[in-house]
DNA sequence: CACTGTGAATGCATTCACAGCG
DNA sequence: CGCTGTGAATGCATTCACAGTG
């Protein structure tokens, strides 16, 4: 009797304030914004809602409720209207979120709105090559402008349009291309090395790829996307079952 | 003011038993199972503990502390034994937890000890190569059987010594190679059809790494990794410091 | 005395349920 | 009437704190 699990995601286990917000007085003003910070599996929601409203605005849907939005993406109608709740009063009653407008104040919120990320890549392998080629980066505006390779093989090479350089070259292009994100996509065994590198050429946030903990300093955002957990977590539950 | 965070991670919507256990009263018997299902959160954890234990016991360490082995994964001694004693008690006080010994057990929990699960993957592109590439799973006892793939210039080809079949071929080789774990690592597009294919053909698990929500039946669990959601949920952070 | 295992306390996230609005 | 926005209730996960043990 396994069920579907719906969105797999996002575990955080120490708690970081999101805003300085002063959470103290409920705001009155129609459309004000929300009065606490936002939780991070909420934020982390966010470009869910971002990727369906841009979906349905291509279909020229005028109007979603919450229930239909919900529906779409797994979740229930009641958590759809508490996260944006969050970050403000987009709905009408009655008939819903208008789509166009809902999606124009969400990505502003998520920061993805008129203007650009610029990202490095670190690790131009084949995991490195598939965030290259996702299309959805672009899209919100994450521009790759540096990939970066220690292999002699793979530098020089052209990958979605982006020639891969070398790794000695990392912190120089950091700074000349005013990086702001890092993606490590490189073995565990160079992963805290190459980490290192970019934090000390200034970027501010990273993800990391290899499955390893990665030590950053405390004004340095850093998440971890594990390839291999939900995998090996399945055969838990298949153990389990029948 | 940003702290880092330690391990993002696994969100779920809807809860599942994990267990039939009758949950009633606490056993009294030295070293015997715990008496409530463990939660998501940790069955997550556990590949982490068994990936720290198998470097630990390479470097022939004898016992680990929870102290230790936390600080090594970013997590809090209280949380280490928390998740362990769900599965067991497997300490000694004073000493630790033996590294070997620790290992076994749970590797057997997870199911990933003296057996072998049979995965195929559908969507040879980078990204299914990475997971073709990725040695973890080897060593955990996931072995992939299939690879298929819909574009002609692929099929034939060897991958990590696996060769590349049409796409057209995967509910026989399913079927062929006793297949119980499907990956997807399609385009969006294509992704349900093929978890529907995966569905009919008889396994019970599927990993989906296209970023769209599918629908399976209740019978089947479903994870899903998304790689661009963390990169996304940094905007937000960044565009709030500093 | 250093460490485990675990009730109890806390904190975070989801869901309920309903008043209020267009 | 259909749907939002949100207090209050619930449920899950982490942390505290300490009795108990080799």
């Amino acid at each position: 009797m396994p069920r579907t699990n719906d969105r797999s995601n996002h575990r955080i286990t120490s708690a970081r304030p999101t805003e300085t917000a002063p959470s103290s007085l409920s705001r009155k003003c129609r459309g004000a914004a929300a009065t606490r910070p936002a939780p991070e599996a909420c934020v982390a929601r966010l470009s869910l809602y971002v990727r369906e409203l841009t979906r349905l605005a291509s279909q020229r849907v005028g109007f979603v409720s919450s229930r239909r939005l919900a529906g779409q993406l797994g979740l229930t109608d009641a958590q759809v209207r508490r996260d944006l709740s969050y970050f403000g009063q987009f709905g009408t009653s009655g008939r819903g979120y208008e789509v166009q407008r809902l999606h124009d104040r969400l990505t502003t919120i998520l920061g993805v709105s008129g203007r650009t990320w610029h990202v490095a890549l670190a690790g131009a392998g084949n995991l490195g090559s598939a965030l290259l080629a996702y299309r959805g980066f672009r899209e919100r505006g994450f521009l790759f402008k540096v990939a970066v390779d220690t292999d002699p093989q793979k530098v020089g090479r052209t990958v979605q349009g982006l020639t891969v350089a070398s790794a000695s070259q990392l912190p120089l292009l950091v700074r000349r291309h005013d990086i702001q994100i890092g993606l490590i996509a490189v073995p565990v065994e160079s992963a805290q090395a190459v980490c290192d590198q970019l934090v000390e050429s200034g970027v501010r946030a990273i993800v990391n790829f290899a499955p390893v903990r990665l030590e950053v300093p405390s004004s340095v955002w850093l998440r971890v996307v594990d390839l291999a957990i939900e995998l090996e977590s399945l055969a838990f539950y298949l153990a389990r079952t029948k």
